[in-house]
DNA sequence: TAGATTGTTAATCGATTAACAATC
DNA sequence: TAGATTGTTAATCGATTAACAATC
């Protein structure tokens, strides 16, 4: 008997547990393993058993008492919880280094996220490809946007431009941002948005190894 | 009269808002701002008042009552605490798309990490240079890290290379790992390693999306 | 059946928010 | 002095861990 829980509150820290579940059972299907326990699937990932079930049991009951979880059930189910099992349009604007990489990651389309279009300012760029998708001129974005169904936006101008391009994301009907740049982007309360603040990482370790070096 | 505040457990959540404090304020000094309330620095960065002075608090009192901070005097401080008035050598292993973008994020280097050396196994990248930063053969690993004290190492290479690449930069010397694979890597208690999967926050953003559309 | 492992409830731990005394 | 704002303690909230009944 499936469940629907709609009542229990997910917390952002499961959801960011959810994606790396998928991987590592995608890569224990590509092993051959059929049945894995939470126990296992833990050590894999460096996650306790209990957390995983925890996380699990926000969304039904996956999982066969006593034997573990039917690893290709499981992908579907995390896959469908995720919305990875459908396709999403995505646009990339700025086509600075990270956007130039961004561009080149062919593993987004693995996952069902399909580059669409890329955007940039300069006259230079516009026109030209990055593995087959077009740079568009920013001034197309309404007309492109809707066209091609983007629904997802990723930042990577310079930070000063962050929330102009933003704004004119929104106003193009793209529906979640994925943030490259360093600064808060204000957005309506309907929209989501993700940020990456690449800066983070190194800092925390110039912390930790101040501490202990 | 400045505390030592050994004794206070610090989390990992405190370390993340401090770099983004840190360059909040660098703004604010550049627009020519001198006192800030957390007030006014919570509204720049989306943070509570009572969240940053929480923060501040595990590492000493930076703040005058009834004014404020000193934005310069908080800079060194939260500088100090994070480890950023000094230089770091990193080196990047992986010329992919995303090594390469990385090894031109200019940005870098006026945080004081310095890009001392870039690895690679490819012989037709080994020997070439990105930005005057010569790209060795991941064979002389040992003597480079040495050689220039490189301190931090960047992960960059396909997944399935994650751990033996940890494993040589380890054996090298290196103290603190940023690792851009989607893959655990195990390393000795003693070392740092920060993750940053890139893949997590479009899974975040198809997730949120499914929902609401 | 006995052993294994899930799903869930309760207990613990940790982080955020609220409140306020201290003081500039 | 009165108003403002910090630093800190207490209260709340949320997430993780532990324990265990259910059951395959």
């Amino acid at each position: 008997m499936k469940e629907n829980k709609q009542h229990v509150v997910i917390s952002k820290a499961t959801i960011d547990r959810l994606p790396l579940y998928y991987r590592t059972l995608k890569l224990s299907q590509e092993e051959g393993v059929a049945i894995i326990s939470s126990e296992e699937l833990g050590r894999r990932i460096g996650v306790t058993p209990e957390q995983i079930r925890k996380d699990l049991s926000a969304f039904g009951e996956f999982g066969k008492k006593g034997v573990g979880y039917y690893v290709s059930e499981l992908i579907r189910n995390i896959g469908e919880i995720l919305g990875l099992n459908r396709q999403w349009n995505i646009a990339i604007v700025g086509v600075g280094h990270l956007g130039w990489a961004l561009a080149n990651y062919a593993n987004f389309a693995s996952q069902g996220f399909q580059l669409q279009a890329i955007f940039d300012v300069d006259a230079n760029k516009v026109g030209k490809y990055i593995n087959d998708v077009e740079i568009f001129d920013c001034d197309r974005m309404p007309e492109i946007v809707a066209e091609r169904d983007i629904q997802i936006g990723i930042i990577t101008v310079p930070a000063e431009y962050a929330q102009s391009v933003a704004n004119k994301l929104i106003k193009s009907g793209i529906k979640g941002i994925w943030n490259f740049t360093p600064v808060k982007i204000d957005v309506p309360e309907r929209l989501h948005i993700v940020n990456e603040d690449l800066s983070v990482g190194l800092s925390s370790l110039s912390f930790h190894l101040s501490r202990s070096l």
